[in-house]
DNA sequence: GTCTATAATGAGATAGAC
DNA sequence: GTCTATCTCATTATAGAC
């Protein structure tokens, strides 16, 4: 806030290595823990014993509980908003432009995040927890509505006849039913009483849902 | 645990009027604070000053925090249980015994309550909440699994042609888009632009779902 | 940047008067 | 049965040494 520095709030050096490691740790933890145990009954020690670090790490890296919780949601969001949207960017290009091709552009792209790496796993459960809570509506709406937005209004265009109501309606319990899938697949595994093979589980999701939007 | 009581752990006299009613108070306050911050962030203060009652008496009367909330679950449970499986047993009575009126058994009676009556409203909520964090397996496997069994053999007699596996995905596909709706008919309202009449919102879940299991 | 020690708050629970 | 006052503990956050 000196005159001497004009640029207000700029970091005087880029973090070091170490410093960004240790923030993914951070990150990696809070990811792990908040997905088990929702935002208030996770804790910070929780989550610095997780890390590996001291509690006043997470402070300084974070800034606060939920300013860290911000962070978790942020970190991944980018990365599955542009495997969605260049997943539909190459529907448009290569077609068919089908229900199920602008489906799968949405859905896939986050179970294949969430199959390579067990922090996407964790990541799916935070989505489910934000999507359906309104306390993080205005997460929900920063990072995962204008994504949304894009799919909505290709299946509008896809859908002349219905109504925009019921597309917005169908849109939703598409989305729910993956967030469904998404954090419960070994739930789904012991009801059915046998093991179907998670790419079938998925195709299924895509087929269920294109027939709802159409029905 | 003396020898002159027998029976262990039983009421010695019945609740008074004036008790029963407090205890009315106290559940429907932990079910609007529930539902509205989650079990971890809603506190024994915050219930005490929603039902007007001192600290103490939530204690005296829903022995614990846990315990309370298990018994907001299982207030309604059993009339939420009953009142679909009465609408089964009257579809199998009167028929025809379509996917559609299977589904419509399993999801009417659930949104007719939560029209009625504001507490039910809340209780919607706690049921999305309880269905999609594991730490709650154990309520919802005592509570609505039952019940949800039930359908879940409807639905297989209905669909020979279908793999046990498939349907399970489809059924849980459903639940979840019928809870969705459940806890955002405002915001769907938002999304869509429009307002559509619920009655039509809830004709569409169950037409959404219905096309979705033959899919 | 990292870690230790501590401050300050707010929580759930309970004992005992009424 | 109801309510007041209090206990005990775990939490977030921070100040300051390294």
């Amino acid at each position: 806030m000196t005159a001497v520095q004009p640029q207000e709030s700029k970091r005087q050096r880029a973090p070091s290595k170490r410093s960004l490691a240790t923030r993914e740790r951070v990150l990696d933890a809070a990811e792990a823990v908040f997905a088990l145990r929702g935002f208030e009954g996770a804790t910070i020690r929780d989550i610095a014993a997780e890390a590996g670090v001291p509690v006043g790490t997470i402070h300084h890296h974070g800034g606060g509980k939920e300013a860290l919780f911000h962070q978790t949601i942020a970190r991944r969001a980018e990365t599955l908003s542009r495997a969605r949207l260049s997943a539909i960017q190459r529907v448009r290009a290569e077609g068919p432009m089908t229900l199920e091709a602008v489906l799968a552009a949405f859905i896939r792209p986050f179970f294949e995040l969430t199959d390579q790496d067990g922090g996407w796993r964790h990541y799916a459960r935070l989505v489910a927890f934000v999507s359906v809570d309104d306390r993080w509506r205005a997460l929900s709406a920063k990072f995962f509505d204008p994504t949304a937005e894009v799919f909505f209004a290709e299946l509008l265009a896809l859908l002349p006849r219905a109504s925009r109501p019921q597309i917005a309606e169908s849109f939703v319990f598409s989305v729910s039913a993956m967030l469904a899938l998404l954090t419960s697949r070994e739930r789904i595994g012991v009801l059915s009483g046998e093991d179907a093979a998670q790419e079938d589980q998925i195709d299924h999701l895509i087929r269920f849902c294109a027939a709802g939007l159409r029905g």
